[in-house]
DNA sequence: TTTATATGATACTAATTGGTATCATTTAAA
DNA sequence: TTTAAATGATACCAATTAGTATCATATAAA
């Protein structure tokens, strides 16, 4: 939603393979389900594959698969695998330092909205999904 | 915040020129003060007195002001006139169109989230943040 | 052993966003 | 009336992000 295309890809790429755990998705399959570019989405997978989200096997029948538990994947790790989404960012006018000797009153009402984001980034893992949402992703259009 | 630098920069604008109202900010204070690189600020400001936010005074001693009453302008409207912040981008997943036949289930969750900044950014006006914060950033280091 | 199908690596191009430069126009004040 | 100080308009440049192309490498299967 306010996050950068990358990153809804890969939310989607993760979010779909752990559907089936074990199963090898190939890059192509993974590009026509998802309708993303498939050299984009090549190139991606390259990355979770060297950050350890994924492994992939080479060659003929190859492909991709989840790396690690999927109660150990949040989807805060992802989003920070692929833009900068640290709590420190957190003045609302923008800011990297501070200019005022007190917090002004965005600073707490927004603070909110940060908090209870990033309780959901952190607290929700792919896990969670799966259970959530794989009778809705199944049955797709 | 998760906006991107003209939106930040534009609230910094015009939160600082609502603490007076009725005075005339020149491009080059208003740089100065609010850490903006002056051209781009000089940009923005043609377009944000296109736009009708405030009004400009050419000339020596111009310089810009305030176009409407502080309580007609939110935070939604300064957001929404330098990037889409629209309630309608509202797939967690990033999907134009939901590829689901029901709801998944960051659907909900993350709505909270999107819904409690709408409310935040549409309920709160520049006379809000005047008077909530005029004495802090009127300390400002 | 050859071929087809898969990923790895990396360079290149396109689009968007952020930032600069230049010159014209306006207007108060010297 | 001239000058200096301000904005208007717009073209240009730089950085980042999104997307494409190419060739190398690995491997199952014909
Ligand atoms: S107090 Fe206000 S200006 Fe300062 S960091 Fe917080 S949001 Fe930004
Ligand atoms: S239900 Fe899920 S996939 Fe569909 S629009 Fe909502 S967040 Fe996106």
């Amino acid at each position: 939603m306010n996050f950068n295309k990358t990153t809804e890809y890969t939310l989607r790429i993760l979010s779909f393979m752990s559907l089936n755990e074990n199963m090898l998705y190939s890059a192509i399959d993974l590009s026509d389900k998802l309708k993303i570019p498939y050299r984009y989405l090549r190139k991606q997978m390259n990355l979770l594959s060297k950050q350890g989200f994924i492994e992939s096997i080479q060659g003929k029948q190859g492909g991709y698969k989840i790396a690690k538990s999927l109660t150990d994947i949040s989807l805060l790790d992802i989003v920070n695998a692929t833009e900068n989404y640290s709590k420190e960012n957190m003045c609302f006018f923008g800011f990297q330092e501070c200019p005022l000797q007190n917090h002004c009153s965005m600073h707490d009402k927004w603070g909110e909205v940060r908090d209870k984001t990033f309780a959901i980034l952190k607290t929700t893992t792919l896990q969670d999904l799966k259970q959530d949402n794989s009778a809705l992703i199944l049955t797709s259009k």
